[in-house]
DNA sequence: CAGTATCCAAAACGATACTG
DNA sequence: CAGTATCGTTTTGGATACTG
């Protein structure tokens, strides 16, 4: 597998494609919620622990523009903005079910204490 | 799933959990290459494009000090060590497997050319 | 309510020179 | 051969104040 060029970023392989587009701090934990249902600006902020208005407004926006998520505009005072997860972002599901099950395994083997739910 | 702390490092989820253990730009391609044999550190710099000294020594260290690669040296003149991957370091092999074939389906997606091999 | 705008800190990554 | 050491750059993430 060569370096591939996108969007003027270099890629040295494919995981390296798939990290820039689903990794990061916050971006698979938005993915996450957002499979079971529509969220607002608001309601994801108090879900998601710890996040800042701009990095959560930045990671929204990064998916959307990769078409991970759609985001909806109601045009009302005050604001109400939808997001919800598009059949592209879908297919991300497994993939963080896979990463958040293999961390699961390395945390047990690690001794740490963690409570399922 | 609240937070944890593991080596004075706080994390959020498990997710970030297993990144900081196998992710990051070298380690998952330093991982697939032991997955089939042993590789020397000159082999190995060879064999993984634009990879510095510095960033293949880190990483390396990183690997072992986690227990997913074990590294073997020779006492003789000039130096000789080899790397190779342990059992743990195995089990993180199907995780990038995903990993990729979810980059090949996204970058597929995209339009992007890659030649299999 | 759903963001922007600034400024800042820390971490990751890289280039280059040097060495037992 | 297999690294260290040093310095610099880039990327990522965070704190705080402000706004249509």
């Amino acid at each position: 597998m060569p370096d591939f060029i996108y969007n003027n970023k270099v890629y040295y392989n494919p995981v390296e494609f798939a990290m820039d587009r689903i990794g990061g701090t916050w971006k698979m934990p938005i993915l996450w919620r957002l499979k079971e249902r529509i969220f607002r600006f608001g309601e994801l902020k108090k879900d998601i622990p710890h996040i800042t208005d701009k990095m959560l407004t930045s990671q929204l926006r990064q998916l959307e523009a990769e078409g991970f998520i759609h985001r909806k505009v109601y045009p009302v005072v005050p604001p109400k903005v939808e997001y919800s997860i598009t059949e592209k972002g879908k297919t991300a599901i497994p993939i963080i079910e896979t990463i958040r099950d293999y961390g699961l395994t390395l945390m047990e083997l690690e001794g740490i204490q963690h409570d399922m739910k």
